[in-house]
DNA sequence: AAATAAATGCTAGAAAATTAGCATTACCAT
DNA sequence: ATGGTAATGCTAATTTTCTAGCATTTATTT
């Protein structure tokens, strides 16, 4: 399975630079990652995760543009999976209790009611 | 700064371990490591660990119990907005609502009341 | 079509991470 | 107290990661 905890550092920065932009080229990556190396570095770098499997590419004009292979979602779900496992013992209240304490700025009243309608729906959902 | 993306990879599962179990042991460590490395990998990497101020130890009879520097709930927090910011361009209502669907099984009709709670809880404390 | 600019392919070297071994020290049971 | 067990300290070697350079190919512009 391809989880985040084989990557190494770089190539774990690189991924979610490309998740966080959903497609990027070389440069784009170069320009996002901290304390960035050389062009030729990056470019090594995601022909490794293409490699492994991580990443594809489409051509647009000269250049590459690198996608990731899995899809956002399922990123996303093993990634929370993992929080959740590895801080709050597999608690889903207790993680969402948490992240709501993350956000910088204070929800308004519409994120409040569009949060409570998140929750009802999940609910319906899981008792059909 | 403290951040995950500066651990290597071995560096990061133990952290987790380490995270998971609130205090382990070197063995602790290695048993739960995967593929895991020889005893004294595990405590060359404590120390490096150790040394570059993630973790600290105490001792117990023979042994030292390795704790990481950072509380839980702090290291929960930058991991929830790391996960949040890669996967759902800061939006905390996409990440509860992905982490509503993660769980394996189905949450009881009491979890839903809890996390109902921790909702409103969270939403009154937002308005004070 | 040619010149230029910008990308890739490939290879090799440097740096960091990971690993293991051996000597030494600390604990514990008898 | 002492013999045995189980831990640590230290060091060195291997492997992986990370980096950069140069040759080549591809696209674009004039």
């Amino acid at each position: 399975m391809i989880t985040s905890s084989t990557l190494s550092r770089r190539e774990r920065q690189i991924m979610d630079i490309i998740y966080q932009q959903e497609r990027a080229t070389a440069a784009d990556v170069l320009a996002a990652l901290p304390d960035p190396p050389s062009y030729s570095s990056v470019r090594a770098l995601l022909g490794v995760l293409e490699t492994k499997g991580h990443l594809r590419h489409v051509k647009d004009g000269a250049r590459y543009v690198y996608l990731p292979v899995r899809s956002r979602r399922g990123a996303a779900k093993s990634a929370l999976r993992q929080v959740m496992q590895t801080f709050f013992a597999g608690s889903v209240e207790q993680t969402v209790a948490t992240l709501l304490s993350v956000s910088d700025a204070p929800l308004s009243e519409d994120e409040w009611e569009r949060l409570s309608a998140v929750i009802d729906k999940a609910k319906g959902e899981s008792q059909k």
